[in-house]
DNA sequence: AGCACGCCGACT
DNA sequence: GTCGGCGTGCTC
């Protein structure tokens, strides 16, 4: 047997750029670090600790100087396995971030209880019999789509039928879930793991009750932001168990360890929970993505609609779309496509086809009415067709800094002195988004006979029954009804499509469809207020001709998906710096701006192709970490640099 | 972040 | 002559 190795390669849990890297420390004699250790080391100082993980062991060090000596193993349990470092390492090369903030997001804080009891019950639990589930039928699609869904390194877009389904304990789930447990099933039988992230708590309710006819309470691992520090460090070492389990989670369920990990289901992907926003800001489909390429495994990411960003890997062929071949979808209406709106006794902007069709639809069961959640950021709009105003260079959104000057784009900072509407040639700007959430109160109204339930981020409604009632939900609180909506009203279509930002009318898309999906197949859905390519395609189902278009456009505007773009922000010296380096390096890229930000700080955004697209980031972590050194000691004075996809150039924008 | 090293003003 | 200001730089 070899002796020991006896210097330790540590990372340390640090939130400071300059200390994204690895740093060698001497193991004394007796002390035993195994890889993925929690440890405490001496920085700069002897009496100071930082914590860290032991990330590699060796005998030799590049380091000049003398070593010092790591100082205590928190737990020799192998929190950080090998597999999670070299993600975390590929996120922050990525994201221009660093690894350590991955970490922090992807290993939940120890709790010593909840360690000690995992220890001992570790040993015993050594042989688990292949668990013996029937791969359950789902229909619409074959039988051996699953297994060939979890092929290694296989990338899928799996589209979920509409729909709510009763489970066997009486409750109900959407009927999207029965794939998603079908998958679950197959990776059981194999003897594999499935790890299923999903955008809301809301999900992973449905999820759970879904995920129960295929795997037992011991192999079901749920994963809440929510959850209590025991639960979560429970969790997380359950994934380091040498068994079979199927992870359900949010967004941070990506990370979670899973022995033989056979799939990750990135559910609705186009949902902007999906989007961390924490530092480095990775985004769970990005995450799934390059996990994938380390363990090998399979990726899905099951929506009733693929996002833009899957649209274009699907047109790449570097996605493999998996569709149903029955549809349970229930008829979808846009009023303005609709003939004879005599508006008499219909609530104020409700047609009253529209109208008419609710209160019958109200006689034999519940109804839902989705509407707009007010609090976006308020852009502008061309005042006479409502088209978004964009700057004519490039094609950023305008936006009026102070009253009486001419608006400014958000991203190059150029102002536009004789803003023409492209659409129509109209001269005005207006701010956007007025009058939404008007209609409610109206819509109550016209409905006095009738019990009203309101659902929204405080007052949280997971399902109703089959009785009549009026189910008014912002966008994303939809509670499900037992047998699904006899019918649903969506509200505000036009003022949802215009809002400032890149992903309005995907985000959109997404909010109609989920909804429409809650309706039982024999009921109608009525879009209001939206026209042309977008009600055509909400009304057939058939988004393929709108998508492709909306990524040609993306195109060539240079705009996400189509390229990658970064935003770099902070005190003048340091952008500037970024700037002249990207420029030298890289000579395809582009940069815009800058822009003034207020306080002393100014931001650029770099846009550049996918191929360079690694080393574009890498260089930017790279000059991040040694500009970190330069920083004043003013906190306020940090270069901040953001990967963005389009949700977080939004988020960006409404700084 | 901390904590060292380093080069200019008022003090026993 | 020296004590100490915090500007600048680094952390195995």
């Amino acid at each position: 047997m070899s002796p020991p190795r006896r210097i330790a390669q540590v990372i340390l849990d640090t939130r400071l750029p300059q200390l994204d890297r690895v740093f060698d420390y001497e193991l004394l004699d007796g002390v035993v670090a195994p890889i993925g250790a929690k440890v405490k080391v001496p920085l700069r100082s002897q009496k100071s600790l930082s914590s860290g993980y032991v990330v590699g062991l060796s005998d030799s060090t590049d380091h000049g100087g003398k070593l010092a000596a790591l100082a205590e193993v928190t737990t020799a349990v192998p929190l950080l396995s090998p597999e999670l470092w070299q993600l975390a390492e590929s996120i922050a090369n990525r994201q221009a971030g660093s690894a350590a903030d991955v970490l922090r997001l992807a290993i939940p804080p120890r709790y010593v209880r909840v360690e000690k009891k995992w220890l001992e019950g570790d040993e015993s639990a050594q042989a688990i019999a292949p668990h013996q589930v029937d791969l359950p039928v789902v229909e619409g699609y074959e039988a051996e789509v699953w297994g060939d869904l979890l092929r290694p390194q296989g990338r899928s877009a799996l589209y979920q039928s509409h729909g709510v389904v009763g489970t066997l304990d009486g409750g109900s789930v959407p009927r999207a879930t029965q794939s998603v447990s079908a998958l679950a099933a197959a990776a059981l039988r194999a003897g594999s793991s499935l790890v299923v992230v999903v955008p809301t708590w809301r999900d992973i309710a449905h999820y759970q009750d879904a995920l129960r006819a295929v795997a037992s309470e011991d192999q079901l691992s749920i994963l809440q932001a929510e959850g209590s520090p025991s639960e979560r460090y429970g969790n997380y070492l359950r994934g380091l168990s040498p068994r079979p389990v199927v992870v359900l989670g949010t967004r941070h369920a990506v990370f979670a360890p899973a022995w033989n990990l056979a799939g990750i289901v990135v559910v609705d992907d186009a949902d902007s929970a999906h989007a961390e926003p924490l530092s480095p800001y990775a985004h769970t489909r990005d995450v799934a993505l390059l996990r994938q390429q380390i363990e090998k495994c399979a990726v899905v990411f099951a929506s009733l609609l693929p996002s833009l960003s899957v649209k274009r890997w699907i047109d790449q062929g570097y996605v493999v779309a998996h569709a149903p071949s029955v549809t349970y979808r229930a008829q979808v209406i846009p009023t303005e496509l609709s003939v004879g709106m005599d508006r008499d006794q219909a609530p104020a902007r409700l047609p009253s086809q529209a109208f008419r069709a609710a209160k019958e639809a109200l006689s034999q069961g519940p109804v839902l009415v989705q509407v707009f959640r007010a609090g976006y950021s308020s852009g502008l709009a061309c005042a006479s067709c409502q088209e978004r105003g964009l700057c004519k260079l490039c094609h950023g959104p305008l936006r009026i800094v102070s009253e009486g000057q001419h608006p400014l784009c958000t991203w190059c900072g150029v102002p536009d002195a004789a803003w023409r509407c492209a659409a129509c040639s109209g001269r005005e700007l207006t701010p956007r988004g007025r009058g939404i959430g008007r209609t409610i109160s109206d819509i109550g109204k016209a409905f006095p006979t009738v019990p009203v339930v309101r659902s929204d981020g405080e007052n949280r409604v997971l399902e109703v029954s089959s009785k009549p009632a009026l189910v008014i939900a912002t966008r994303g609180a939809e509670p499900l009804a037992e047998g699904g909506y006899r019918a649903a009203l969506l509200l505000d279509g036009a003022a949802m499509l215009s809002r400032e930002s890149l992903g309005a009318l995907e985000d959109s898309l997404h909010a109609w469809e989920r909804a429409i999906s809650l309706v039982h197949s024999t009921g109608v859905a009525y879009l209001m207020d939206v026209t042309d390519a977008p009600a055509l395609a909400v009304a057939s189902g058939r988004y393929e001709h709108l998508l492709a278009h909306e990524l040609s456009e993306r195109s060539a505007l240079r705009l996400p998906p189509a390229i990658r773009l970064a935003s770099v922000s902070g005190p003048p010296h340091l952008v500037v710096q970024v700037r002249e380096r990207m420029g030298e390096m890289f000579p395809a890229v582009d940069v815009l701006g800058p822009v003034d930000m207020g306080g002393g700080s100014i931001r650029i955004i770099v846009r550049f192709p996918y191929a360079d697209a690694h080393l574009v980031t890498g260089e930017l972590r790279a000059l991040r970490n040694k500009l970190a050194l330069s920083y004043g000691r003013n906190p306020t004075q940090r270069l901040r640099i953001v990967v963005d996809d389009p949700d977080r150039l939004d988020a960006l924008l409404g700084e």
